[in-house]
DNA sequence: GCGATCAGCT
DNA sequence: CACAGCTGATCGC
């Protein structure tokens, strides 16, 4: 990116103006509290959530922009040199607080970022971001729409949020003797843990450092970290296994629900090797499966048992095939990348959708993510996975063990992990924790 | 000792 | 597979 002028959710040398879509892990990689390679725009909630993520960052960097109006900011033409005007304006993303969509305008044409987003037919937040960006349009043509790709693929198919979360209700409510944990990430799925408070009148735990998330994002009272007083947890994605499940119910009637679009793919307690592995080959077949093959599929709506302990809802933050569809037929860019673009997994949108963009692209361009070849479009750095060769060679198996952990409720602890969380704030040794 | 980065895993 | 992200190891300072 040596002609580089702004880089979205991408963190290298060589642009002016860096802009931060979420404050998901995937998005932030190459990030540190030691940034100073230029000012980094993003929401307002983004920013409050930013010191959080980044205690040390250097504040005078961080530009908070409201959403739904434009920004002009003054940089200086990557080919004449001089002074160019660069207009953004963000746009609520509606996946996980703070997320948003950039609208750019500049020498380089109109551009659109969507981030991760999802766009709800039924929903009010997304129907007043979709008028915000035709208004903001006004009759423009997006020249690049780089689109959050995550599910595009028409086996994608799952729920509005609402009804996903109805869901996980009714889960919670026929199982009225039973502990309840949740999986989910450090920020996201709020709007499901209020869904399934109010619905049910019940306190949601979650772990310190979440509650402290909460706080900023001012929900009081619902959260707690007491478990005496909830039977229902929302824990670490990353803690929640089988292992953990099965634990769990030895001491106390336990069930876990995983909220996402992707649904869980079981592993041995071996831990090596998977479950019904030969007929997982397809995301389609992968809904459609039962893990109880002796009494047949238990399953609802996507709602899968895959597991006597463990529910699989689809609740996603993404959008679905048909959403993503809708999307495109909306803004009719005259071209269109994805921004998940890993080489093994990575759908080229126009391979579904060339037939709305406006210019009439061959889907030949399948796995051509990695370079842009129209030059005036170069200007705009988007987020890649690196991705390294077989680097296996001399890659012995280390041994495991010989830390010692700590537990909370499932969630193992090196003491070095312990301590991150403590320099970040978290009262590990105030959690009380049953186990 | 610390932060940054990477492999590995879920 | 991989939504997003943790863990532990290594390396350079």
């Amino acid at each position: 990116m040596e002609k580089g002028l702004i880089s979205v959710d991408r963190w290298a040398d060589g642009s002016q103006v860096y802009f931060l879509t979420h404050l998901h892990s995937d998005h932030t990689q190459g990030l540190s509290s030691t940034w100073a390679k230029g000012p980094l725009y993003c929401s307002p909630l983004t920013a409050k959530l930013f010191p959080f993520k980044f205690p040390n960052f250097g504040l005078s960097l961080l530009r908070p922009l409201h959403t739904n109006s434009w920004h002009s900011l003054s940089l200086i033409s990557p080919s004449s040199a001089s002074k160019t005007l660069l207009q953004v304006m963000l746009i609520d993303a509606h996946h996980c607080p703070g997320a948003v969509m950039f609208l750019f305008r500049g020498e380089f044409g109109c551009l659109l970022y969507t981030g991760d987003f999802r766009w709800e037919a039924n929903s009010e937040r997304a129907k007043r971001a979709k008028t915000m960006l035709i208004d903001a349009l006004q009759g423009d043509v997006v020249d690049t729409l780089y689109l959050d790709n995550t599910y595009c693929n028409p086996s994608y198919v799952f729920p509005h949020r609402d009804i996903a979360a109805q869901q996980i209700v009714d889960i919670i409510a026929s199982h009225p003797e039973h502990d309840v944990i949740i999986g989910i990430d450090t920020l996201g799925k709020e709007d499901l843990l209020l869904y399934i408070s109010r619905a049910l009148n019940v306190k949601i735990w979650v772990w310190p450092e979440r509650l402290q998330t909460m706080h900023l994002l001012d929900f009081h009272d619902i959260f707690t970290t007491n478990t005496t007083l909830t039977r229902v947890r929302a824990v670490p994605r990353y803690s929640f296994n089988i292992n953990t499940l099965e634990g769990l119910n030895s001491m106390r009637p336990t069930i876990g629900i995983m909220p996402s679009g992707l649904p869980w793919v079981l592993k041995s307690l071996e831990g090596d090797e998977t479950l019904f592995g030969s007929l997982l080959t397809s995301r389609y077949n992968k809904r459609k499966w039962s893990a109880n093959s002796g009494t047949g599929p238990d399953k609802l709506n996507g709602v899968e048992r895959f597991h006597k302990y463990i529910y699989s809802v689809p609740y996603s933050d993404h959008s679905c095939y048909k959403e993503i569809q809708e999307f495109v037929e909306l803004i009719q860019p005259t071209n269109m990348k994805g921004i998940m673009s890993s080489s093994s997994c990575y759908v080229d949108p126009l391979y579904y959708f060339g037939r709305f963009s406006r210019a009439d692209q061959p889907s030949q361009r399948l796995h051509d993510q990695h370079e842009s070849k129209e030059g005036g479009k170069r200007d705009l750095a988007f987020r890649g996975k690196s991705y390294l060769g077989s680097g296996d060679v001399l890659e012995a198996k280390r041994k495991r063990g010989g830390i010692a952990k700590v537990n909370i409720l499932g969630v193992r602890l090196s003491r070095v992990s312990a301590l991150r969380r403590f320099r970040r704030g978290a009262k590990i040794g105030e959690c009380d924790c049953h186990d």
